[in-house]
DNA sequence: ATACCGACCTGTCAGC
DNA sequence: TGCTGACAGGTCGGTA
């Protein structure tokens, strides 16, 4: 579900509504996410930790922690939302959304919850830092991202959804940005000229802070830390828009599969 | 080493 | 109305 701008969006809404709240106890659901490290260990890094910042590396909200007194280092906590996952700030007393997986009760007496209906998501507590699976899309400079896509074979638009390559990017968000550079989805990354390269960065970096402005996309049902909806789905110029008017020639827009996903583009203007 | 494809889950919606 | 199947913003592991 969330890509760059979405998780963005609530890494930012969570660090102005809990950055300095303390977790005082973490309830996890007997159904699980399926957790990167054991419930046991979630629970103890977790409880009576504080919440320094929030923030957000590649598709993932990191809270940096503050040990309990008494013990050293600086524990994060990873969330990865999956395709449904939200992470929301509850007051304590509110009915609690079906598939809640997670609770962790705050001194202010709010609560941050975990819901996933789909268990997608990933939980993680770890020591080290964590600098996510690849490179930042937002401040990566041309000549790097060059150097990361040249050698590839494979279509431009798998390579965009590599993690390991730039981490945030995904489906909505790839294939914009191929529309605004004028480039196929399927064209092979070893054969996009350096010219479309620079036009790839450039509208890359223009849709994420775009939409990041616009409070991210809500297609179906991502809302932020406050359960509210973005608005960037209202500036698509190809996601969604399949049998409609591309924006630069009114040539209808195509669907197709690459890399197993749906995949929007003009036929015509991109080549 | 790299690329592709199915699997993982549940909810929703179109079509019959 | 109710059933079935396709599809969904993501990632992983096995296979080619």
């Amino acid at each position: 579900m969330p890509e760059l701008p979405e998780v963005e969006t609530i890494a930012r809404g969570l660090d102005k509504r809990v950055a300095g709240d303390r977790i005082e106890s973490v309830w996890i659901g007997n159904k699980p996410e399926p957790l990167k490290s054991s419930a046991a260990e979630i629970v103890k890094t977790l409880e009576r930790s504080r919440i320094q910042r929030v923030r957000r590396v590649g598709k993932h909200i990191v809270f940096d922690l503050s040990a309990p007194k008494g013990t050293s280092g600086t524990p994060q906590w990873i969330v990865h939302l999956g395709m449904t996952g939200r992470m929301l700030v509850a007051s304590a007393g509110a009915e609690p959304a079906g598939h809640t997986h997670l609770v962790a009760r705050l001194e202010s007496g709010r609560e941050l919850r975990f819901v996933d209906p789909r268990r997608f998501g990933r939980l993680e507590v770890r020591q080290s830092a964590f600098n996510g699976p690849g490179k930042e899309p937002t401040s990566i400079a041309l000549e790097e991202l060059v150097k990361l896509f040249r050698r590839r074979t494979s279509p431009i638009k798998a390579a965009l959804l590599n993690q390991k390559l730039l981490h945030g990017v995904g489906n909505i968000y790839a294939d914009e940005s191929l529309f605004r550079a004028g480039i196929r989805p399927r064209r092979r990354a070893n054969l996009v000229t350096t010219a479309k390269y620079a036009k790839l960065h450039k509208g890359l970096q223009a849709v994420l802070a775009e939409a990041i402005a616009a409070g991210g996309s809500s297609v179906s049902d991502y809302v932020d830390a406050d359960g509210e909806e973005g608005f960037f789905q209202l500036q698509h110029r190809v996601y969604g828009r399949e049998g409609k008017p591309c924006l630069v020639c009114k040539t209808p827009i195509k669907k197709i599969v690459v890399g197993g996903r749906g995949t929007h583009f003009c036929p015509r203007w991109q080549r």
